[in-house]
RNA sequence: GCGCCCGUAGCUCAGCUGGAUAGAGCGGCGGUCUCCGAAGCCGCAGGUCAGAGGUUCGAAUCCUCUCGGGCGCGCCA
């Protein structure tokens, strides 16, 4: 909330007392909301339950109100239609709030003082041996963005990669390393080769069943501790994949404050299993150990060992999950991971739930929906490449890159940096477009609609950046202190300024509700309303007065979709 | 079979937790660069908010049912 909603909103708790409401009652009914249509005024107010309370009609309600917010230094006026008040700012206090607290980099424009809040987010986390593809982006992208938005809020942030590196999958990518790998192959291309090995295991265990079993065999004797062939296997492998990453990662602009993926937890499961059973919630089933949670409404039972007495899943996130209590004390424990693993995730927290465990309120499962991509009849289906595979990010990202460089050479070809700058644009455009809509939809992923970099895309607000930068370049001269500057010239900013004032609660809901898109939403508002505005008003050859206010919203405006942007995880170039 | 998610313009989506005349982008049509970036801006066309009941002064939003689509349901992760 800005000063100006404060101070309206302290004017109107008094004038609420002085109409002979309780002021307990009425503070939560107090609520400023933009108004659909922004003609109406800059805040409103709507006054049904403040009118319940009052015993009086929301009109009638409404009347008085506003007769009793008189025009003062912020108020410009306040006016009853219907059940509503509609409430204006002087424009000069409505420049003069919002521009100095984006220069001075005050929150929620800049950085907050801490919050209190400890965030561990547990995203990305690819499974080793197989090569990153489309599928993995969400959760890295997501989780990427939560953490920076966590940090902007205020918020001391653990960004864990916890990495697939235990279990089945992994065992079985090694059963096929062993019969048909070789580690000069392996070399050459690792990810190609492992994923090659992987999709022959997949062909050759419908043939042969037994293989299986083998890689089972081989999974219990990683998991003996001791240091055998399976062993040293595991380090090869988990090295090389490692490695292979890190390019996406970096492509991506992705670091982890943590990287401790499942068999990080290897020698902290029996202690984990030992809490489970003391607190007397383990059951014995079909040979396997299980937590029934029927009484929390789950009928499935969370499987904490197998028959053979090795971990599965579960048992690690539980190790996880008590591991990060200790190490982090957070008050919220986020995992950036597919819908379809909602069961999961109620199961762990229920099972922390049934053993009364504090940190089970922190867990919250943070879910998206797939990545499809578009069939010849026009139909929608999991992600696959023309050819037919599962795509590399590499890929995808190549062919963005591509694209921005080939658009550059058309419309900017003198741009020094081109290569760097594409590649800034072309990678930014697919985050952009995986970040823009609600988290829990699909990603449809059409290339044709993915290459058009018109509309609301990453490039365009890119581009708005770029226009403000040569804007400020052209001028030349330092950009003014707001307290240097007439704030009444920008009372025909209105728009760009009632946009802006509404970033604070945009980054508030993305951190409460885990949900990026708002603040993509209002980098494409903004971007927006800062285009409209520069057609009718220009910044160079203005008289001083109106040069020097406008060089401030500009500059304003840039800094505030840069931050936007790297909330997102993208960067804002100069020229593009 | 049971559970969860989704259904808003031709397409892709917003809709701020129940409020004012349901908004954008793409695509279509028409304008707009010898003055700060046309990856832009301005305008036009396009809606039975899947359907039916219910709650409410008020429902795209909450409840019930139906119909579509997706995902998940013991020794995989």
């Amino acid at each position: 909330m800005t000063d100006l909603h404060s101070h309206l909103r302290a004017r109107l708790l008094t004038a609420v007392t002085e109409l002979g409401l309780p002021r307990a009652e009425a503070e939560s009914l107090v609520r400023l909301d933009p108004p659909k249509n922004r003609d109406h005024g800059d805040v409103a107010l709507g006054t049904f339950q403040l009118a319940k309370l009052a015993g009086k009609a929301p009109p009638a309600l409404a009347a008085e109100l506003a007769a009793k917010i008189t025009a003062d230094a912020i108020v410009e006026s306040a006016s009853a239609a219907g059940p509503f008040v509609n409430f204006r700012f002087r424009r000069g206090a409505l420049a003069r709030e919002v521009l100095s607290a984006i220069q001075g980099d005050l929150a929620p424009y800049g950085k907050a003082r801490s919050n209190g809040q400890i965030v561990c987010i547990d995203f990305s986390s690819p499974n080793i041996a197989k090569p990153f593809h489309i599928g993995h982006m969400r959760s890295t992208v997501i989780g990427n963005s939560l953490c920076r938005i966590h940090r902007h809020q205020g918020a001391t942030v653990h960004g864990i990669n916890h990495l697939g590196d235990w279990g089945m999958p992994f065992a079985k990518m090694m059963t096929a390393y062993m019969r048909w790998g070789n580690e000069q192959e392996l070399h050459k291309s690792p990810m190609r080769y492992m994923f090659d090995l992987y999709k022959r295991y997949g062909v050759e265990v419908k043939q042969n069943p037994a293989l299986d079993d083998e890689a089972a065999a081989h999974f219990r004797a990683l998991e003996s501790g001791a240091d055998n062939q399976e062993r040293r296997m595991w380090r090869l492998l988990r090295d090389e994949s490692l490695k292979a990453f890190q390019g996406p990662y970096t492509r991506l602009g992705v670091t982890f404050d943590h990287v401790t993926g499942e068999s990080f937890f290897e020698d902290k499961m029996e202690a984990a299993m030992q809490r489970v059973t003391a607190s007397s919630v383990l059951e014995d089933s079909d040979g396997a150990q299980v937590v029934w949670l029927k009484e929390l409404g789950i009928k499935e039972p969370c499987l904490l060992r197998k028959s053979d007495g090795t971990t599965l899943y579960h048992t690690r996130d539980l190790a996880a999950a008590f591991y990060r209590e200790q190490q982090f004390h957070p008050t919220r424990i986020l995992y950036v991971v597919g819908a379809e693993q909602k069961l999961h995730f109620d199961q762990l927290k229920g099972v922390l739930t049934k053993m009364q465990e504090p940190i089970a309120k922190a867990v919250e499962h943070v879910p998206f929906g797939l990545v499809l991509s578009k069939t010849e009849d026009g139909k929608w289906e999991k992600f696959a490449s023309r050819a037919g595979n599962a795509v590399f990010l590499d890929e995808i990202l190549d062919e963005s890159v591509a694209k921005v460089r080939s658009i550059i050479r058309e419309k900017n070809p003198d741009l020094p940096n081109a290569d760097e700058v594409a590649e800034q644009i072309g990678v930014s455009a697919i985050v952009f477009n995986d970040l823009k809509n609600s988290r829990i939809k699909d990603v449809k992923f059409d290339w044709d609609a993915m290459l058009n970099f018109d509309g609301e895309t990453g490039p365009y607000v890119q581009f708005a950046c770029a226009r403000l930068s040569s804007i400020l370049r052209k001028v030349g001269t330092q950009v003014p202190s707001v307290d240097a500057i007439d704030c009444d010239v920008l009372a025909d900013a209105e728009r760009v300024l009632l946009v802006m004032m509404d970033f604070g609660t945009a980054v508030q809901r993305a951190a409460e509700q885990s949900e990026p898109s708002h603040v993509t939403a209002h980098t494409i508002a903004l971007a927006g309303e800062i285009h409209s505005y520069l057609r009718d008003h220009y910044v160079v050859g203005q008289e001083a007065k109106v040069r020097d206010a406008r060089l401030v919203l500009v500059d304003a405006a840039r800094r505030l979709l840069t931050t936007g942007l790297s909330l997102l995880g993208i960067k804002a170039p100069e020229r593009m």
